[in-house]
DNA sequence: TATGGCTCTGGTATCGCTAACATCGAACCT
DNA sequence: AGGTTCGATGTTAGCGATACCAGAGCCATA
């Protein structure tokens, strides 16, 4: 920065103002500044500009994974929309492990990032301490069951999962099977099992038939079926966990030969791309994967601009989407 | 860091020791910083550790995309290499636009990672010219057409794409249809359609049924289908550029009710998750993508740690998977 | 007992930038 | 003319760590 400050005969700090704050520089100033740094090859040095501005233009994003999930729809509206801002992503799975995040929280707290984006709301107790000691923006996504480290965007999985439910029992099922996901214990996944069990039972149906797996991806959707199956031979309808699942047993239908609807009807949860393709079109809930990114960006850019003490909840809502797979 | 020291009864110094390099403080010191860093939960500021040791173990990775890619591994085996080692990555994606790539390098740039991670071979001019000037490590990921910036790591399309379409030419398909990508002027799909043609001329076949699509992901499929049976109503087998295109594809003969393999032959790139599950099963060019990003990382580590002055490139191969949607 | 080589600890000088305040003309007002 | 304001620039003092060198004990060896 020197050398530019000397080439364009201007101190260091109008060369600083002429990369971070232009407008309070004059032109001439401005443009001499810009020459000199396009011959020097001068790229400003953003870790020592942090340091010195304890600002750090970066945002975590810890997920839990990016194999086929919604969270890569968050991921991309996050960092569009901080992009725009001048902010970067800093990225960390974590593949559903408490201790993982827990520990991908510390590292990522040395680098100290302007705001944290979390999955879920639920975490090691260690994690809720270190970010609440560390004053940084925190936004915890997809679900909304607080209590919340700060802000948070997501929907209610119970809502959405009872209002699904309720779609396959108008439509005539009657002995209708859960397909849960493999991580079980994850608080959103408990609250789906939840709304479509509450929904079965509301119609006087039975609630029982929830098949635990232990496959990822697509596979659980053949084992989580052949496992209801076992318990249930005129099983007539599957409701799924996630989208992949709900794929997965639409290929063992057709395996099967196995007419869809008819035979099996089957609904999904998540609306992937896929949905919409697969023959004979799957009904799920569209979530709105990439709104929360762009909300929990707002949120953090907000909350640097100094206003809004408070921490605010959103509720994006969902939608259910009906497809060829239920009658 | 000051608090710390004085509360432990040693100077900064020895508590920067004690974090960095624990092995040279003695274990009674050691034990006392550790005890005063968690008493006043003291989490070490990097971004300062950063700008006096001038390495800031983190990496950055720029992909064209996510959504439906291959790069989801490569990133994973990135990510999980790197954090053994305490590195951490920075993210951007650029929707295969040059432009967009070229911006996201200059922006990256600024926070001197360690390491930046590239896809393919092929860049904005700029973008050598920024590398080469900051002298950090780089890896051109996914092609191995050079001439490259620094190290590479990938494999032949051209070579794989060949095989694979001997393998459908072999099976004796004689109306061979190819599905582009839609961003076609990117290298690594110019090499693949290359390989298909080239598989298809040597025997004797007509290599000019290519369809070019708008579409991205399954979409891509069906539209690139329609306009090859446009062109040759005959057409008995498909290769796509992408698994999630075959998928397309595949999914419109369900529709069609046109069995596979027998009324058309389907092929795909990738060796998706899906090609396993997808009745009859998809074949398809089996590419390493996660051992591409592990490698990517090891490349970075090693270069590092001072050693290995040259610029290696390394090919991974491919593998062709057979599955029942070829006769 | 003197010497050299260890291991452990401390002091000092940066790393490259920005916050905050100081300065200086020029323009504007009464 | 004098005072006030404002925009553009410069000066100074850190931000919170690490590199590097120096010094203090301690042991083994001659």
């Amino acid at each position: 920065m020197a050398d530019v400050a000397r080439r364009a005969g201007v101190s260091p700090m109008t060369v600083s103002r002429a990369f971070k704050t232009p407008a309070t520089v004059s032109a001439a100033v401005r443009q001499r500044v810009e020459e000199a740094a396009a011959a020097l090859g001068y790229v400003p040095n953003l870790v020592a500009g942090n340091l010195a501005s304890s600002r750090s233009r970066m945002i975590a994003a810890v997920v839990p994974t990016l194999a086929n999930s919604n969270f890569l729809g968050t991921l991309k509206g996050l960092s569009d929309r901080l992009r725009q801002e001048g902010y970067q992503l800093l990225l960390t799975e974590t593949g559903y492990d408490p201790g993982e995040e827990a520990a991908a929280v510390a590292a990522v707290l040395g680098r100290r990032p302007d705001g944290i984006v979390l999955t879920g709301a639920q975490h090691h107790p260690s994690v809720t301490a270190m970010l609440r000691a560390a004053q940084v923006a925190v936004v915890e996504t997809w679900d909304l069951h607080g209590p919340f480290i700060d802000m948070a965007v997501g929907f209610s999985h119970r809502a959405a999962a009872l209002a699904l439910g309720r779609m396959v029992v108008g439509r005539g099922y009657r002995r209708v099977g859960y397909i849960d996901f493999p991580h079980a214990g994850v608080r959103r996944f408990q609250e789906r099992r939840r709304g479509v069990r509450a929904a079965l039972r509301e119609a006087g149906l039975d609630p029982g038939l929830v098949a635990g797996v232990a496959d990822e991806g697509y596979a659980g959707g053949r084992s989580g079926l052949d496992s209801l199956l076992s318990m249930a031979g005129d099983l007539d309808a599957v409701i799924c966990a996630t989208d992949v699942q709900a794929i997965g047993v639409l290929f063992e239908c057709a395996r099967r030969g196995w007419p869809v609807p008819d035979r099996l009807g089957v609904a999904g949860f998540g609306d992937y791309e896929i949905a919409a393709e697969v023959p004979p079109g799957l009904t799920s809930v569209r979530t709105n994967g990439r709104g929360i990114g762009v909300a929990a960006a707002e949120l953090i850019l907000r909350r640097q601009e100094g206003g809004m003490a408070a921490a605010p909840v959103l509720d994006l809502g969902f939608e259910i989407v009906s497809r060829g797979s239920l009658r």
